[in-house]
DNA sequence: ATTCTTGCAAAAGATTTGCAAACAA
DNA sequence: TTGTTTGCAAATCTTTTGCAAGAAT
């Protein structure tokens, strides 16, 4: 059941990889992988650490490599944090986050209604909307004590 | 007029500093000037380039020692982006921000009403909220021809 | 077989740091 | 005078790139 389910989510990992001429091998599906299966959104070198007791000669290089051509691909996104370093997320739909000012950890904020409020916030004259970037910043849990 | 208004504004500065130990120098001056009168937000090179006609002797290691300390002093803040290098802001005040998608230049977002909404707006169990922030992201009327 | 990918090391861009000389108070 | 700051160069950190060897289709 849980092995079917993950062949299938490998199938279709392989066509939208495939639609951009991007071939699976076992470093990319570790990190989509990875990926999948953490709640926060790591940065590459956390995925790297993460994969490495798998694949020991992986280099963080790869990493790098391989979360591009998942974006390229449209099965990740990245996020970007001018303090640190940037952070990779699994959902590529439109959301906002949660992020901790003491960990530097990244979650998805969930359940964001009535942004149509954000849609009548007026930049200055001559400028083209494309997308909003919301975050709450505070103090996660673990860092609380 | 315009001169004596300067003089007020170094007196000011100079206080600023002197709280917290910290010294006023020309190149000091300049960059707080520099932020002063510009409509966006410069990165630190910018800021360097734009000093480096009166203060040729300037470094780059230097705006960066100087906007910490301005920042310490609390008359400079600082906007972080991941893709590319940080920017200033001659603002402290809470505020939100507009950047463009093409040129990276960033402005402040002004007469932000009912940001009431972004408090109702709920991040994951044990969470504790300090701060918001909100960005419009698109393309400004110079990138747009 | 051909194209794509890996791993390594080196490069790149932004920012920070150590230190001796110069400056502000 | 005393502590702070400057300018330079070197170091740091994250991310990217070149390239020869290896893997995927």
């Amino acid at each position: 059941m849980a092995a079917k389910k993950k062949i299938n989510e490998r199938e279709a990992l392989r066509q939208a990889l495939h639609q951009q001429g991007v071939q699976l091998t076992s470093q990319r599906v570790a990190v989509f992988e990875y990926l999948s299966g953490v709640e926060h959104h790591p940065t590459a070198e956390e995925i790297y650490l993460a994969v490495k007791p798998k694949l020991p000669r992986i280099s963080l290089a790869t990493i790098y490599k391989n979360l591009e051509a998942l974006i390229k691909c449209e099965v990740v996104s990245k996020l970007t944090y001018g303090d640190a370093a940037a952070r990779y997320d699994i959902r590529t739909d439109h959301h906002y986050h949660t992020r901790c000012l003491s960990c530097g950890k990244v979650w998805d904020l969930n359940a964001v209604e009535g942004s149509a409020w954000l849609k009548q916030v007026k930049p200055q004259a001559g400028f083209e909307v494309k997308d909003y970037r919301l975050e709450i910043l505070g103090h996660c849990r673990d860092c609380r004590r």
